[in-house]
DNA sequence: GTTAGCACTCTAGCGCGTCGACTGCTAATA
DNA sequence: TATTAGCAGTCGACGCGCTAGAGTGCTAAC
């Protein structure tokens, strides 16, 4: 028996507060745990495990006369051993393949945008989109135009479907077929590699002598990295700040959530987890962040083609784990599904 | 005289009243007026005066025997008549000049999403900024890429800079030839006309018995209008959510806030004021949105080509209207040469 | 027209006592 | 030995009254 282990007795106990704490947002006292009923047990005894549980750090006393509420090991002790499966209710399953089936044949930025809304409404909470990044695409196609005035304009199109371009300059000497046989060239060079190797295979390509073409690859290719900057490479999406402002434990200090909305990069770093097929939950200090206390993370990935995108939502760590888990998890399947089903594939 | 007009000395006094709430956030005794130092009056006299600014509805009193605050209608007064011309100070300026010249030849999003950033920095506020709408942007070319599987690319470069792409499909039959022909018809129809524009006479043309490719632009023109879609359209970028969070005023329900920040359609929407060449401030219950009470903007707008896009800040009426005003008309002035500037036309 | 003076009003803050919720301990109990 | 009833003790929430202080509105004098 590991030394975190507890008995079936003080699971219970731990489940009751934890559910009911998260139900009422008030200290959960002694007797409302009897109150919940399924535990035949008297006040005094529930006392004496709170007490055990709380000298193993898994709830804790705002003060001396109060209820206990769970502490964030409690919760983690929740979430992996107590609350079971992540069930998804009928109603909310509907919803989500409702919502998920009329997306069909969106471009990817609609679906995630549509997703996270969906996701927010449904978990009355802050819900995060990340689109795939598109540095990890593999690239299908990409495209020079001539331009007139000595521009041109670049396209790579991804096997997941998303696009990117950008114009460059590349100078009044170079002609429409240079431009078409760049093109061809290019193809050659990348098809089938990432964004990040292509731009590798180009610096590499520019360094040595006898590069073709090299003023129009070179100009072009100082465009490349801007064009898949960060910024248009992994878009954001969030809908949802009413819900966690309206949470009774941020009434006070706000400014906290101010820091978690502002930045669409600090969003992706929290929602950007270790890859894993499965949900994964973060809960207030699990976050390394600074200024995290109090909050947590429930988040999903899907894959599109050979990359993968990621939906979550944010709250405070007093949150429906076994219910937002079970959503995540079915939208997460769900956009998979829509991903790779012959719908999606032909419909772009 | 109009029947809004005012003494100097009720000027001065709304002005003081004005300047030093922006500053306390706290009820403005008549005391703390005569305390100003500008006038030479008692505060009984003083009294007298606010208690007429009271009744023309430019000051109100939270409760009797507390100071006066400000109403919409005296920041109002003041805006237009009072604050006197926006003066930028030089290390605002010095800061706006050095932040821009950075920016040369980067790409609109990037410039924008920059741009709100610095103005949230500079101004403490929540800022937002809207790319130009792609729909009322001129066409400069527009490209067809055949792909295999029978798909294909649409590639759209505006006089902006601006580009959009999106895969469609066409089906097998249609050759690489074909869309080549292709793309030389669509350049020909097309070229100068706005995006909105281009989809009526994609319309037209398709109606017609005799329309040439007409598989093809067909397929392409049910992507047209989701490529050049709101959400894609009129890319809406915010910054500074903390320091909207900051402000007392919303202390208590950060939720009403919630629903500024959430969606951004409403941002554009607040920001997406009738075209003026000048910074617009718009003032609590002008918002004719509900629940915006509390709530100004600063708007100014700035031109890329033939379309217009617009940067602004959002915060309490409590702000300092003659500085914001300053600072937001100098990004846009700054924002207008850099798009009109040489290094930026090509530097494309 | 302006001001000094004064009575009045209202808030914020403090201290106090009470109530009620909840705990922790102890002694009785099964 | 595990559980429980009972009880004393603790602490926050609430309401009350009081006071200090800020600020007003009015009036009479300048």
């Amino acid at each position: 028996m590991r030394r975190e282990d507890l008995t079936i007795r003080e699971e219970r106990i731990l489940s009751a507060i934890i559910e009911t704490y998260v139900r009422s947002a008030r200290p959960v006292s002694s007797g409302a745990v009897v109150r919940c009923g399924s535990l035949k047990l008297s006040s005094a005894t529930v006392r004496n495990v709170m007490r055990s549980l709380e000298d193993r750090g898994l709830i804790e006393q705002p003060h001396t006369s109060a209820g206990r509420i769970p502490a964030d090991h409690g919760y983690r002790y929740y979430v992996d051993r107590l609350m079971g499966p992540a069930i998804v209710s009928n109603s909310d399953r509907a919803q989500i393949r409702a919502g998920i089936s009329v997306l069909g044949g969106r471009d990817i930025a609609t679906i995630v945008t549509e997703v996270s809304r969906m996701l927010s409404e449904l978990c009355k909470q802050l819900a995060v989109g990340l689109e795939p990044a598109v540095e990890s695409g593999v690239m299908e196609r990409v495209e020079l135009v001539h331009l007139e005035e000595g521009r041109c304009l670049v396209v790579v199109g991804l096997r997941s479907g998303q696009t990117r371009s950008a114009l460059f300059k590349c100078g009044e000497s170079v002609s429409e077929s240079d431009v078409a046989a760049a093109t061809g060239l290019l193809n050659d060079w990348l098809d089938g590699l990432s964004i990040g190797e292509a731009s590798q295979l180009l610096k590499r390509k520019l360094k040595e002598k006898d590069c073709p073409f090299r003023d129009l690859i070179w100009s072009m290719h100082g465009r490349w990295d801007r064009i898949f900057h960060l910024h248009d490479s992994e878009r954001v999406h969030y809908e949802g700040a009413r819900y966690i402002l309206r949470n009774p434990e941020f009434a006070g200090d706000a400014s906290l959530l101010g820091e978690i909305l502002d930045s669409e990069e600090a969003l992706a770093d929290l929602v950007r987890k270790p890859g894993s097929r499965e949900v994964v939950v973060t809960i207030g200090h699990e976050n390394h962040r600074r200024k995290m206390a109090g909050v947590s993370l429930v988040v999903g990935s899907y894959r599109v083609g050979e990359t993968v995108g990621r939906i979550g939502v944010i709250g405070p760590t007093r949150m429906q784990y076994r219910r937002l888990v079970g959503v995540v998890d079915q939208f997460s399947r769900l956009l998979d599904d829509l991903f790779s089903s012959s719908h999606w594939q032909e419909g772009r």
